[in-house]
DNA sequence: AGCCAAAACTTGTTTAAACAAATTATCCCG
DNA sequence: CGGGATAATTTGTTTAAACAAGTTTTGGCT
């Protein structure tokens, strides 16, 4: 549960802005009945306020209220939001999970990969390739990068389960922040080897750096998925002059 | 120029991350530090902090200070990135925009485009469809429409120009939130018959809806880039249990 | 009724202060 | 010299207050 009150004030108008207690179009109560309602200061109101519209369920408008704008999203394909494991992602879409490992071993980062991967170069890092199976049909292949020296004790049955429940749980590291880049690219021989692509010949790429608690990169990641399995979502603001 | 004390310490800091004068990896000034530099509050501080880190140029660590993550993008494509109009994306990307007009009606949403774009049903909108030229070929194909209430006296004149430009420089209408869905699909026939499509046999496909200041879905959009010309980037957080 | 000024209510920005929690530096003692 | 408690430093959370700015309501005057 939330450590912090503005986190659970956050979930809990989050929860009644889904199920419709404040509904799309109509305002939400002003600061001050929110002060009331939740014992709280103005600012922990407005911090929870600030995280419902950067998530794109309000807006505010200065002198008038905050607006509710959320929509509820009727989507049957594969939704990416937040830092997620591939199981974590499955479950939440409702699908059956499965992973095979085509490889995994150790290199030393060089020259040409340091300028692609953003790590140091002569860095020693994990090579992990794995299909991804939702509902036992191959649709995703993934490229994970792991810095050996922060990720130790990678073996095939921890890349077959969940990576990231070993390095959360059992290594105690904390991940942080993710930066990617959705691409769209022509399908490879390994996607056409190793994946049922239909008469796709292209894919949905990820490509991403994951930082941990330290602030350093550890990871580096590449995920490829057929196009019908791909969905992402983000909201946008208009930049101010 | 910016109108709040904290989003001028946002972009000095932000100028200072790019230019090198805060190296990546390195910690910022603490907050106390910052306070007597820019002679401000704590709050205003952290405030602008919290905003480098949305964009994911720095990191907090509790107890330890802020570190710059920020790493510079090769941007060799046609990125992405809040709500920006056609002109402006090409502007920024160093390429010569085009625009020819398909078609410019009124129509009315029934169910169905109600469901699909979100309008009520019975409002009267503008169809417009475009398609877009960088660099003199054609590779983006626009859909957009805009309720004629919102938005009156469109003109193919104006949607060969900026419609965004008029909205806000004629109208006087303020954009603030879109909300945007990325997918890849197959490419139709009209993708065919207008844009320059090499082999391709998908698009990267971005539909959205757009609110202005008093938090009415004003825009329908949907937008058909080729794969080799798109590119979204992306920050995100690992979610706290 | 109509108009206009004032008041009330709303969100936006900034400062100040206190305490909590995590990490690092210091200092004292054995 | 080593170890451990303590102090100092750092970010995280919350409250309180004041003023600014935009919108709506009120009320009074003509």
């Amino acid at each position: 549960m939330p450590r912090a009150k503005y986190q659970s004030i956050y979930q809990d108008l989050k929860a009644k802005i889904e199920d419709s207690t404040y509904e799309s179009g109509e305002l939400l109560p002003s600061e001050n009945v929110l002060i009331t309602q939740y014992d709280c200061s103005r600012n922990t109101v407005r911090r929870a306020i600030a995280s419902l519209a950067e998530d794109g369920y309000v807006q505010s408008m200065h002198g008038i209220g905050v607006r509710v704008i959320y929509q509820p999203s009727a989507q049957t394909s594969f939704i990416m939001g937040g830092i997620e494991s591939f199981s974590e992602s499955a479950e939440r879409n409702n699908r059956k999970p499965g992973t095979r490992v085509l490889q995994l071993t150790t290199l030393t980062v060089d020259a040409r990969m340091s300028k692609r991967t953003g790590f140091p170069e002569g860095e020693e890092v994990w090579f992990l390739q794995r299909v991804r199976y939702l509902d036992d049909r191959p649709l995703i292949l993934d490229l994970n990068m792991f810095l050996t020296r922060l990720v130790p004790g990678l073996t095939p049955e921890i890349a077959e389960h969940s990576v990231y429940d070993y390095i959360e749980n059992v290594l105690g590291m904390t991940i942080v922040t993710a930066k990617r880049s959705y691409t769209v690219e022509r399908i490879t021989e390994l996607d056409e080897k190793w994946l049922d692509l239909g008469s796709y010949n292209c894919m949905a790429v990820i490509t991403g750096q994951v930082y941990n608690a330290d602030g350093i990169m550890f990871e580096y990641t590449q995920s490829r998925h057929r196009p019908d399995y791909f969905s992402f979502h983000d909201t946008a603001f208009r930049k101010k002059r």
